[in-house]
DNA sequence: ATGAAAGCGCTAACAT
DNA sequence: ATGTTAGCGCTTTCAT
């Protein structure tokens, strides 16, 4: 290539990569050189030198959860811009694997990070990655002890709001289905469940919180549980979208009708929320900012911004459609 | 590292992975001196060498379509095995931007691609890929003159069973909701959809065959036009999940009901279907088995296998359930 | 303004 | 069985 224009290599590369002195006529006849023969820089060799591949590693739960995919396509569209690209690793929500996965691809060479913690507790491995230097922004979850960027939503208050409405409308037997994991948001919207119903004097009961992993089968079975027993709950809240998948399926298996038999709201808005009959009442995210938000923080990041690490959290909003309704009479 | 374990970096090299004679103590000295410093190979120089980044690529037309979602995670699992990564680009469906994406991963030196072809005609690029010798399976789609394996459903057969069954239950006006893209399934769908009527000596009408881009709300707005005019289909069949929910949509716009104004059946089962009601009836792809074989057919290439690429072809299956009905008395 | 040379971290060929 | 050397393709001093 630099043969072709007749220069040396290093000044094609500056040519190309428009740093530092070239001659202006030099400047064109390398660059017309290079289209001349198709000629594209070897990125690997250039990461090789500087250290890091033009690739963002994004490490969610699971990118069939349609919250998530989402969020990749976003990161993916904005990264583009600035010529990276974005490799996907789920973690399946386990902390162990996140750890590998991770340090797998730090030995590739990824330049920076996008990632849902898969545990509150055990995050040395995150918080490690930031004290490396590596940039590293964390959504939907946070890590405990991690310097990095963050976003996430108001889970507490997103839980509140959505307790608040169901004892509005009468209810006080409320059950919890919640996952399986050391999950943040978990906790979190636990919390704000708990706190909900102590504000308006309930004593919450451990039997109407059930857990299960987050996959549609487990959930089904869990309600299941929830919903066999004799004093089964009159409302039933989810903690993400792949729980009210499974309530809503397990509800019917049982043959209980909502709203009539059993009150429903779910965490996250997703678009089965509005085909069913009635339409599900859900406590909803800011999906479509957070993915561009993520993005560019990371991109801030690798420019060199070396400022404190923002910690953002996204309001939510109670989605009120047609799923609840007073409860039975006895 | 070499030098804590007190040999060369070559005698290193050759412990950590296996290749090449190396003494039994010197192996084990090298195993726990790496062990112990928390030693990863740099994977970008072992790239820079072999010329290959351990990491597959895979070109979906969009990532936040769950058929494509659960393809990538099916990859991405089976990949893994293999100690291989990948690297999510959409194309958005645009074939320009395909193009551009391969070009810019190929010098990127991703060891791979899956792909699903944004076009069945401009698909140079896709052919020049292969004859350079980058391994690549095609998914969901063929291209033209491309020497490359290929995993495709009998978009044919499952469409004329669709119509097969909405003539039998008596309908003749039947509507087709297709991409606007120069898509292969499409193509072959409506291809399915012609000969199956001109089967039941039914003369298809063009003002019944409706395109969008595979939207939500375009295919919400094709809908509507569709089902505007005076002499409405008494069914409709739409080419991808995407649409199936558009049409579900703009039909309940318009206070249309199914099955009892309009039969509907879609093309590609997803979760929404059996949430509705009725449940939606849908010609069905085998999609758990595709992503792991294209990751198997991958795998192989890379492992050298230079026999002749594989075209396979999946049957569909229709799978019945409450959106079809007889077509409303005239 | 341009060229020469060194080196990023690794491994395969060759030498011992 | 192990060490030495060269070179993958690039960029960036440093010298001219």
């Amino acid at each position: 290539m630099a043969v072709a224009a007749s220069v040396s290599r290093a000044t094609a590369a500056r040519a190309l990569s428009h740093h530092g002195y070239v001659g202006d006529e030099t400047a064109t006849r390398v660059q017309e050189a290079a289209d001349r023969l198709g000629y594209r820089a070897n990125r690997v060799a250039q990461a090789l030198r500087s250290g890091q591949l033009p690739i963002a590693g994004f490490i969610p739960g699971d990118i069939q959860n349609p919250f998530f995919a989402g969020i990749a396509h976003d990161l993916e569209v904005e990264l583009r811009k600035h010529g990276h690209n974005l490799l996907i690793a789920s973690s399946g929500d386990n902390a162990a694997q996140e750890r590998e996965l991770l340090e797998s691809l730090r030995a590739l060479g990824l330049c920076g990070f996008v990632l849902t913690p898969a545990s509150a507790a055990s995050s040395q491995h995150i918080a490690k990655l930031a004290r490396d230097g590596v940039p590293c922004v964390l959504i939907d979850r946070v890590a405990k002890g991690a310097r990095c960027d963050s976003i996430v939503v108001d889970n507490v208050g997103g839980a509140r709001a959505a307790v608040d409405y169901l004892v509005a409308n009468g209810h006080r037997r409320i059950g919890f289905l919640r996952d399986d994991s050391q999950i943040f948001t978990a906790q979190e919207r636990l919390a704000g469940y708990l706190r909900a119903l102590t504000g308006h004097g309930i004593v919450p009961e451990k039997q109407l919180i059930a857990r299960s992993r987050s996959v549609v089968e487990h959930a089904i079975a869990a309600t299941t549980r929830l919903f066999r027993r004799r004093n089964k709950p009159t409302a039933l809240f989810t903690v993400d979208s792949l729980m009210t998948q499974g309530a809503l399926l397990g509800l019917r298996a049982m043959g209980l009708q909502v709203p009539h038999d059993v009150s429903l709201i779910g965490f996250d808005d997703f678009s089965l929320a509005t085909f069913t009959d009635p339409q599900i009442t859900v406590v909803a995210q800011p999906t479509a900012e957070i993915g561009a938000l993520a993005a560019r923080l990371l991109i801030e990041r690798l420019a060199g911004d070396m400022a404190d690490p923002q910690h953002i959290r996204f309001p939510t909003q109670l989605i009120v459609r047609g799923s609840v309704s007073c409860p039975p009479a006895r």
